[in-house]
DNA sequence: CCGGCGAGTATACGCCTGTTTACTTGCCGC
DNA sequence: GCGGCAAGTAAACAGGCGTATACTCGCCGG
């Protein structure tokens, strides 16, 4: 949770500007983007409020960046598409035994409030997984199906927020690779 | 959106209790708890802001009232257990290709910044949800099937809220119920 | 050694939130 | 009819938000 840098501080933009970025990565990711102000974020990054305005124009700026900047689950994707119910149900599982700290997924959940934000938050899901995903897959409705694949792996990180984490089973990942199977059947 | 009473209000604390319940309900499913003000409530209600405070106590608990009177999914979730899966989807399905008029689930996905309602909405989707689904299933691992069910369930609203209503297609039912079955195979 | 410029700061602005207070209005029993 | 109490109202409160402004400080080239 408190991550901030415990070396001193230089007097320097680039530095100054990187803590701020991620600052707010961390608790956006940790808590969403409506949940977290800029005053959070500046004190996170022992850096002035201003200067998020300064840098990044607004928070949604910084919002932005830091979505701009995050990796995705590229690497899952990409592989051959027999394997690729497996490989999503072990990284779900995994997130979903292991505590908050997790990419920005978390905050795609729950950043709605903002219509600016949402759409940002849209495109991002759109061009980072459900594109390649579709990419991945054959027949007419692939953008349907993986549509339906994200929403289950979007579903299973709601529930992880709302109901905590779960007891891992060593059954899981056999369970969910059957679920993304059905997701992905034509 | 729009569906304030038309008729002339009486000067009735039953009346006017029960227009703001009303009015409460249909913007707390369509925007969320956050993204309600109190005042757009009343506003909605044709009533008096001060209102709120005084027949609910506060805004949490109207929106904890407004939980409880909501009908829940217990229709699609008893019945023979065989059947479920497609049940199930069929629900989904319907609420998937539905402009955004819907029951409090809608909410449950989004209310989580205060931790009081996340605590309502936490005890409401395990009460209504989760532990009469596990009721229906055999085997040890229940109730973890039945998260896993209801996690795609939420999923799906999710992704619909965030991408917009799908076009309809007939193999949908058939590939939900795929996914559900998969999600209750022990 | 020092002038200047950019990094960093403190503070205030305007707005919106949920909640509360003090007040007015209208109805119902007597 | 009318007194009183409940229903309804307007306004303000305290606090938080994102943003913008005017300022000071620290460093570096000359």
């Amino acid at each position: 949770m408190e991550a901030q840098v415990t070396e001193a501080k230089p007097r320097s933009r680039a530095a100054t500007r990187q803590r701020l970025l991620e600052a707010a990565r961390g608790l956006f990711a940790e808590h969403g983007y409506e949940q977290v102000t800029v005053r959070m974020i500046a004190a996170a990054a022992e850096a002035n409020i201003a200067l998020v305005g300064r840098y990044f124009g607004s928070k949604a700026g910084l919002f932005s960046e830091v979505l701009a900047g995050e990796p995705t689950v590229a690497g899952v994707l990409e592989g051959e598409p027999e394997g690729l119910a497996r490989r999503l149900a072990e990284f779900a599982v995994a997130r979903m035994h292991s505590e908050p700290e997790s990419p920005i997924l978390r905050s795609l959940e729950r950043s709605a409030g903002d219509p600016e934000i949402r759409e940002l938050v849209r495109d991002r899901l759109r061009n980072a997984i459900i594109s390649p995903m579709a990419a991945n897959l054959t027949g007419d409705d692939a953008l349907s199906r993986a549509r339906l694949a994200t929403a289950v792996f979007l579903g299973i990180g709601t529930m992880r927020r709302l109901l905590g984490p779960e007891p891992p089973s060593p059954d899981d990942v056999d369970r969910l690779t059957a679920v993304f199977e059905a997701c992905f059947r034509p």
